[in-house]
DNA sequence: AGTCATTCTGTTACCGATAACACCGCGATT
DNA sequence: AATCGCGGTGTTATCGGTAACAGAATGACT
């Protein structure tokens, strides 16, 4: 592999004007600075990401925190990660995943934390280097997340549009920004339309919300609409009214949320609103990266847009 | 953070010393090991991976290969990647995550693939470092992998012992030798038994294994189990016998494999072969690290058993 | 012309670890 | 007693970068 010492003998300057050209280029002249790109690209030159990181006084490593457990959750991490990876690849930054098992050996530059509860706080605020979390929070915190409220007030405004008359909000029962954030878009479209509020909370499980419909089946015209807030609660949803042998989309109509995976696994398709989970991790890691070169500074916050992505379970 | 220099000093040692300790402690006498030890633990000590990196010219990096599209896999590979992870850093290793959006950029010390079809061979070929395989391959390459004929035949035993009369085999329509190998679990112990293997290979999406069962219902008698080479496959069948208002797990049983997320959200949940894949990781990271050491010397292969975990789907 | 500031490039030392070599002291060998 | 061998330890140079400082060249100003 070319070092920076074979480039600078290419070009006939010294080590130190490459390195400049590469983290301070405007310190260099143009002349020289084409010089050494052109004897770079020739050696297909690389920097050694170890010795950077030992010369400055880093790791090139950002740890990912997941919180939440393993085997609830979705392959929504995988495409977070996907995310967080190709973009910490672009600038030399590798990974490491820390889960509940095992504690955080090791150091890093920086922290990305996802599946957040409020109980962790103190465990978030206990990181000493700059830290993004994915998911929304009122720790004042940098984050990055679906603009959850946007999402289900779009969600809900499409429901009334299409016409179903009664339109019945599934939420998870958790006490966390992003439950309430979903809540409130769908309570605020519902009262601008003249309409009441019908709003459940339930365990994030199909199966609790399959008992739940079955529990209150003749609570349930036809004609109304179940807003789920994630797709696994959609899915119990879809289970029971065809237990019922309720007609969907005709009678019944289902969205789900997330649109990762179990969307495409129900039948028919959920209607689901769909994050760019990909996106979302590359914008965490380049928040965190940015984070880490400006010394901690907060960056605030990004939300990103979901999509409706129609299936068969609304007309 | 403390370094060898620090430590040395707090041991009355030189730097070398302690080197010596961590890498080769069989070169040093007990009492000053003993003496180095302390003064480690004294200043929680721990090595900079950058520096080890630049010395020994290494990355302490792996980087991790997935060849699948990320929308078909479960979330499968969050339990590998935290299986993998865990176990690099215990080894001061990170880790990088390639996809078939961003070609390799950067170095590593070693490569984990996995989701390998044939027609990936001459990538494979091509790496230039150390590589295992997670599945098993004919490439000759090492590798970890489920013991996927053990696993079959285990099954086709279980159904057997049930006394379903009639089991079919819902196998994966791909060439690869996982498939085989659990093909051949299953007629293996058909044949053992005098029974009639009945094969037939659909591709792995639960709907084509849905519209499977409804084209061929009437060839299917009550008392008949399905064996599905994916829990995702079993997640069509169940669907469909449901369809039909067939009982499970009276008249028809499924079983399925692979027991990482979907069999749960099956209702009911799903009986299958449930994979370590966290251990599994695990072991893949043991196994490139130690082949790293050993300067590429091939490792042979791992095979894991799995578990028949029984759900609501047999009797 | 001489001084000075400014702009650019090169030199040196260092980040934290390791391999290769030098060295020291001791028992074994002659 | 002198030499050899060898296990055990320290010294030096090095990995590939970067910051801090030194030094050279240029133009502006008195």
């Amino acid at each position: 592999m070319a070092t920076l010492n074979d480039v600078a003998k290419k070009a006939n300057v010294s080590k130190m004007t490459v390195s400049r050209v590469i983290n301070h280029p405007e310190q260099v002249t143009d002349e020289l600075k084409e010089l050494v790109y052109e004897a770079m690209r020739e050696l297909n030159y690389r920097p050694n990401a170890a010795a950077k990181a030992l010369a400055n006084n880093r790791t090139q490593i950002i740890k990912l925190l997941i919180l939440e457990e393993m085997d609830t959750t979705e392959p929504y991490y995988m495409f977070l990660l996907t995310g967080i990876a190709n973009e910490l690849d672009k600038h030399a930054y590798s990974l490491q995943l820390l889960t509940h098992q095992n504690v955080q050996i090791g150091d890093s530059d920086g922290f990305i934390v996802c599946g957040m509860r409020q109980e962790d706080e103190e465990l978030i605020k206990s990181l000493d280097k700059p830290t993004v979390l994915f998911g929304q929070n009122e720790m004042g915190i940098d984050f990055v997340d679906s603009n959850n409220e946007e999402s289900m007030a779009k969600a809900t405004e499409y429901a009334i549009e299409k016409g179903y008359e009664k339109i019945v909000y599934l939420g998870i029962d958790v006490d966390e920004p992003f439950a309430r954030s979903r809540e409130k878009g769908y309570t605020t479209v519902m009262s601008n339309h003249g309409k009441e509020p019908c709003i459940f909370n339930l365990e994030n499980r199909s199966r609790y919300s399959a008992a739940f419909i079955r529990d209150n089946w003749d609570k349930f015209p036809a004609n109304t609409l179940f807003l789920c807030a994630s797709d696994r609660l959609g899915l119990g949803v879809i289970r029971e009214i065809k237990e019922h042998d309720g007609d969907i989309p005709g009678d019944y109509g289902v969205i789900g949320h997330d649109g990762v995976f179990l969307d495409q696994i129900a039948y028919p398709n959920l209607t689901t609103l769909k994050q760019s989970i990909t996106e979302m991790g590359a914008a965490c890691a380049r928040m965190v990266l940015k984070k880490v070169n400006e010394n901690g500074k907060p960056q605030g916050d990004q939300l990103f847009e979901t999509e409706l992505k129609l299936g068969g379970t609304t007309r």
